[in-house]
RNA sequence: GCCAGCGUAUCCGAGUAGUUAAGGAGGCGGCCUGCAGAGCCGUUAUACGAGGGUGCAAAUCCCUCCGCUGGCUCCA
């Protein structure tokens, strides 16, 4: 298995610290506002990566984090006038609710900044003792400079290159009139300032800089080392340069084995975010598609790759999407017969096939366009068999096909109510309200196959389009 | 300026030395259908940003150039 590491620039062969399981953390929300489609396309980038290594029989130890605490967040619930948790906890409520729609896996824990606190104010006395922090008016900074290789990280340069540089940094010095001895330094701790939310330190009333908390939970969750550390293109800096400062600083070992970061949504080739005022809301994009079509839609597109937002993108993958609920609707409602035949034996190595390259596929860097194609693919081939057959598939075939299927899903999380559907031998999820709604679409459907046996075409169809209207779609077959 | 990534048909998007250069969407034509949808077949399709270089062989490796995107202390 294959992996790129943004620290190398490179695919490398994935190894894990212990064998067969991974250490796994990821950086998620600061929760002052919705989340749009960015967002999503990090945690459903990420949410792969967990399921496949799970898939591949890795114990995967995964923790993403939530900051409830942080200058926007202060800076928001001052506007509204309210309490800061009552804000990020509305956030936090708000973005799990989403993960749960879009069906990404839960981690094995999601702390928050503000639990860990007194651990953060540990690391930092200890960075202090071991003089690669310093404190200044209340406030604590790491010192760049005590972590020589600092400006190679996630970049392309040699540290011997870098001498000249050094030198100007610190020729700049008096003009930046901080607490700061080097202006390249960043805060670990926070003075309060009036009205602050606050905690108590060594150091006096105030809270953590933004780099220390996932420094901090990685040490006391994951351990000194983990294997991958992830999250957004635009996180490598300052924020991983800072976190693996901070950590290697403390630890003497190294951070992360790997690093792995998601492209961007983009909006018109530019990159979706509040400040350009392009992005769009998960939580509109739910009432327009389903979610299932937005995973599939940024599922097609490398995780790290950037992805164009489009209505033609979305309606491709909506497209795609559906032929793969056809097919497993056509192959479960068809009837089986016990005995084998030789065209299906030839379906079956078919699927196996399709099976090997998705494996292969995301062996090499989690490539997921590759992986759809294949599954596109294979329904091609699978529906041209069946307008041959029509009526009657063996039971083999059937069985492979949904073992086939259930992996796609553990893979690619794109049924998430499959196993009742198959239960119950139909698309559609078993809840009272639904089953109210199938139930009354069955009486309709019945009705409409009596008119169309009468020739009553214009009424039937009028039904049919109504129906779709409601994004209910119905098919004819020949009576 | 520095660093990274990208440029493949109308569009989306694979392929990192030897393949008929995946797969999908859209358009058009056909099969099927009472019609539509779904599905199938064909077509659009002798598509690799430009120019050099290395190789028996280059979309793939190297160099130069052009264009695009992102990062360079707010960001998924």
């Amino acid at each position: 298995m294959k992996v790129y590491n943004s620290l190398t620039f490179k695919k490398e062969e994935f190894k894990t610290i212990t064998p067969q399981e991974v250490k796994m953390y990821v950086c998620g929300i600061t929760a002052y506002d919705s989340a749009h489609l960015g967002h999503l396309k990090s945690a459903i980038s990420f949410d792969i990566i967990h399921r496949y290594l799970k898939f591949k029989g890795f114990k995967v130890n995964i923790v993403k984090n939530y900051t409830d605490i942080d200058d926007k967040i202060i800076n928001r619930s001052n506007e509204l006038g309210i309490d800061f948790k009552e804000l990020s906890e509305k956030y936090i409520g708000e973005y799990e609710e989403f993960m749960e729609i879009i069906n990404v896996e839960k981690e094995t824990r999601n702390p928050r900044a503000t639990e860990v606190i007194p651990f953060i104010i540990n690391f930092i006395k200890e960075l202090i003792k071991k003089g690669h922090a310093y404190e200044r008016n209340g406030s604590v900074y790491f010192s760049v400079k005590s972590f020589p290789k600092y400006k190679t990280i996630f970049q392309n340069i040699k540290l011997e290159d870098l001498e000249d540089e050094e030198e100007d940094y610190l020729e700049d010095q008096d003009t930046i009139g901080e607490d700061k001895i080097d202006p390249r330094d960043f805060a670990l701790w926070k003075k309060m300032k009036e009205g602050e939310p606050y905690w108590e330190s060594p150091w006096g009333k105030g809270r953590p800089g933004w780099h220390i908390e996932c420094s901090a939970m990685v040490l006391q969750y994951l351990g000194d080392t983990i294997d991958i550390h992830g999250g957004g293109q635009d996180l490598k800096f300052p924020h991983h340069r800072n976190e693996i400062a901070q950590s290697e600083s403390y630890t003497g070992k190294p951070f992360a084995n790997y690093f792995i970061h998601n492209g961007f949504v983009n909006v018109d080739n530019e990159k979706m975010s509040k400040s350009l005022g392009n992005f769009f809301l998960v939580s509109d994009l739910l009432k327009q598609y389903d979610p299932m079509v937005i995973r599939f839609f940024l599922i097609s597109s490398h995780y790290r790759s950037s992805i164009n937002y489009s209505l033609e993108n979305l309606k491709q993958a909506e497209k795609n999407y559906n032929k793969l609920i056809n097919i497993i609707k056509k192959i479960n409602d068809l009837t089986t017969v016990s005995k084998s035949s030789k065209e299906f034996k030839k379906l079956i190595s078919q699927i196996d096939k399709a099976a090997s390259n998705i494996i292969k596929a995301m062996d090499d860097d989690f490539d997921t366009p590759v992986a759809i194609a294949e599954i596109m693919s294979l329904i091609r081939e699978l529906n041209k068999a069946i307008l041959e057959q029509k009526v009657e598939i063996t039971e083999e075939f059937k069985d492979r096909f949904f073992k086939f299927i259930e992996n796609i899903d553990l893979i690619f999380g794109f049924f998430p109510t499959l196993k009742k559907e198959l239960k119950s031998g139909v698309m559609g999820t078993t809840d009272e309200k639904d089953k109210l709604v199938k139930d009354l679409i069955e009486i309709i459907s019945a009705i409409r196959t009596q008119l169309r046996k009468r020739n009553i075409y214009d009424l039937s169809d009028k039904i049919r389009e109504k129906l779709r209207e409601l994004g209910i779609n119905i098919e004819d077959p020949k009576i």
